[in-house]
DNA sequence: GCCGTTTTCGGCCCGACTGTTTTCAGTCG
């Protein structure tokens, strides 16, 4: 049988397109808005929607009931639902190459393709694009002049930005957030800001920046932000919010508020959207009803808060931390009392996986042990990648290992603190055999085994070449486990719960790698291998002095992922962690 | 169509902004 292995991105485009035929056609309100809730939660997730229904896990998305299991269902099986298909029957094809449009819905969609007789989506935007500047959209009802524009200049950027439309990492925009809050700041207008939204939530990759701010002067602020010298181009423009686009195509959305009413407004604009949705639907059930200015009860008149703890508390719940505001199940572990302690920054004492000049560092040894030491760490270690015996040959390789063991003793001798641990970054061939044979590991303290190469073999073979390298003894640590680098190599498909199995049948760590391209595992991966009992360890993999700081990006990752201080093994004071890696030569 | 700390029936998050309208529909987050 042949199954049809459509990406997220398809499946929520089809389902998107039954979404509008629905609205034109006129269905029940709340069944379009239940589709529209369903894509909302498909469009957030984080793993594949074909591995879920492949693995029989559908059900367990929220949002996802019998009927569209079933469409799915069918469409995985045969590439289209006749239900779909029937929707669409009698609808100008070309409308649905209108959708996506900025400022164009279902309704404006239709009513463009119908009038102009537009019956292929492939030309679509095309012709609307051409009609738009011959000036024949404003003599349509309901469009004018204003709308004609908005039109062209939507579909213009949309054509512009078409390649580089990825989100951008959560490092990049922390560089932006800064100068937009120093910017805000300088007005002496604002009391509150701060960048909230999918920044706040700490995800991998952020499309917009959304800023709360708190004022005694709204106009104003709207105002002064209209002057930030990196706006390209207005998007909405009122008393409450604003929209804009920047240079470097980041949309940025700001709300101001009363000082008052920060609490809510932070919270309201931090998201996820499910979560807020979730929250709204629980304070319903207490006869509560919530926006982004407070909390109306019975009474009528609304609660303001200034902070957040504040707010959760009238819901009678604890502090919900925003990593975790997904839309899953934290707001039924909050009334659990059931929330996740998660990690901090401040439990981490060491840091394993690092390079040096010796392969492709830019700091020297010596200087990366410094840093490590004037950093406090209880311990760190050395893992350049190895050096390979086919280029170099067996007895060079082994001179260079023992040379390097040498100056590690000397340097540890000086030393009582950080203890420095001296392994290597060895690789998993294509052929599931490692770069170094057993003999050379078995005499160093430890090993992480990483895939560097062949990323994009089927999920049967780069599941066994994880496995076998898990089940080698002299390797303790899995680096990377997926591979992926954000907007550049996908990650790559193993079967993770034999993975996560082998792993924990085998006491094996599974780093969380804090590069901020790579951030790998994922939140969702990590959050499955705590569930199998997986235990972890965040690692900078800092190339250079200043990469150690990398460290903080794996925390939040880490913490999206609802890990525990105890989940991760580099939390666990110098004893502890050597026997939880089974450190070898332990002196 | 989805879902359950009021409910397996009867509800369904909340508000801002825009353009084309004379009170609101469409779109967005």
């Amino acid at each position: 049988m042949i199954d049809y292995r459509l990406s997220n991105k398809e499946v929520i485009r089809i389902l998107k397109e039954a979404l509008a035929a629905m609205e034109i056609k006129g269905y029940n309100f709340f069944r379009i808005r239940a589709y529209q809730n369903a894509i909302s939660i498909l469009d957030n997730l984080t793993v594949s929607i074909y591995d879920l229904w492949e693995t029989k896990r559908l059900d367990e998305i929220p949002g996802i009931g019998e009927g569209l299991e079933a469409n799915l269902n069918e469409l995985f099986k045969t590439g289209k639902v006749v239900e779909f298909e029937k929707l669409k029957e009698g609808l100008p094809d070309g409308m649905f190459g209108l959708l996506g449009i900025r400022g164009i819905g279902a309704k404006k969609s239709y009513k463009l393709a119908k009038a102009f007789k537009l019956n292929n989506r492939e030309n679509s935007a095309d012709k609307i694009r051409d009609l738009a500047k011959a000036g024949k959209i404003r003599t349509l009802e309901g469009f004018g002049e204003k709308s004609e524009k908005d039109i062209l200049s939507s579909i213009e950027q949309e054509k512009q930005s078409k390649n580089k439309k990825e989100r951008i990492l959560y490092s990049k925009a922390e560089e932006v957030v800064e100068r937009i809050i120093s910017y805000m700041k300088n007005s002496g207008l604002v009391k509150n800001i701060e960048a909230a939204g999918s920044f706040r939530r700490k995800n991998a990759t952020i499309g917009d920046l959304d800023f709360p701010i708190s004022t005694d002067n709204p106009e104003q602020v709207i105002k002064y932000f209209m002057g930030y010298p990196e706006i390209k181009e207005v998007i909405v423009q009122g008393d409450k919010k604003a929209s804009v686009s920047l240079t470097n195509d980041m949309q940025v959305d700001i709300r101001v508020c009363s000082p008052s009413s920060y609490g809510a407004m932070l919270q309201y604009f931090t998201g996820s959207k499910q979560h807020n949705i979730l929250l709204r639907n629980y304070a319903l059930s207490k006869k509560m009803s919530l926006s982004e200015y407070g909390i109306k009860d019975t009474s009528k008149d609304i609660k303001e808060f200034k902070d957040e703890i504040s707010f959760y508390k009238y819901l009678d719940l604890p502090y919900i931390p925003p990593e975790i505001r997904n839309g899953t199940n934290e707001i039924e572990s909050a009334l659990k009392n059931n929330l996740p302690k998660l990690i901090e920054i401040e439990d981490i004492r060491g840091d394993v996986h690092m390079h040096t000049t010796d392969s492709d560092g830019i700091n020297t040894l010596e200087e990366m042990i410094e840093m490590g030491a004037n950093l406090g760490y209880d311990y760190i270690g050395i893992t350049d990648h190895a050096p390979s015996i086919q280029s170099r040959g067996y007895g060079t390789v082994l001179k260079l290992i023992s040379d390097k063991k040498k100056k590690i003793t000397e340097i540890s001798r000086r030393l009582n603190k950080p203890k420095i641990l001296f392994g290597y970054e060895v690789n998993i061939l294509a052929d599931s055999s490692l770069g170094l044979p057993d003999e050379i590991m078995k005499d160093l303290d430890y090993c992480v085994a990483s895939i560097h190469t062949s990323f994009n073999q089927d999920s049967e073979t780069i599941t066994n070449r994880l496995i076998s390298a898990i089940e080698n003894p002299y390797i303790n640590i899995i680096g990377h486990p997926s591979g992926r680098i954000i907007n550049q190599r996908d990650p790559s498909d193993p079967k993770w719960d034999r993975v996560f199995k082998a792993a924990r049948d085998n006491d094996k760590i599974l780093e969380i790698n804090s590069q901020p391209d790579r951030l790998d595992l994922t939140d969702d991966l990590i959050r499955s291998a705590i569930d199998w009992g997986v235990k972890l360890m965040i690692n900078s993999d800092a190339h250079s002095l200043d990469q150690y700081s990398y460290m903080k990006y794996g925390i939040y990752n880490a913490r999206r992922g609802w890990a525990e201080k105890k989940d991760i093994i580099n939390t666990y004071p110098l004893n502890d962690f050597l026997k939880e890696l089974n450190v070898r030569n332990i002196s």
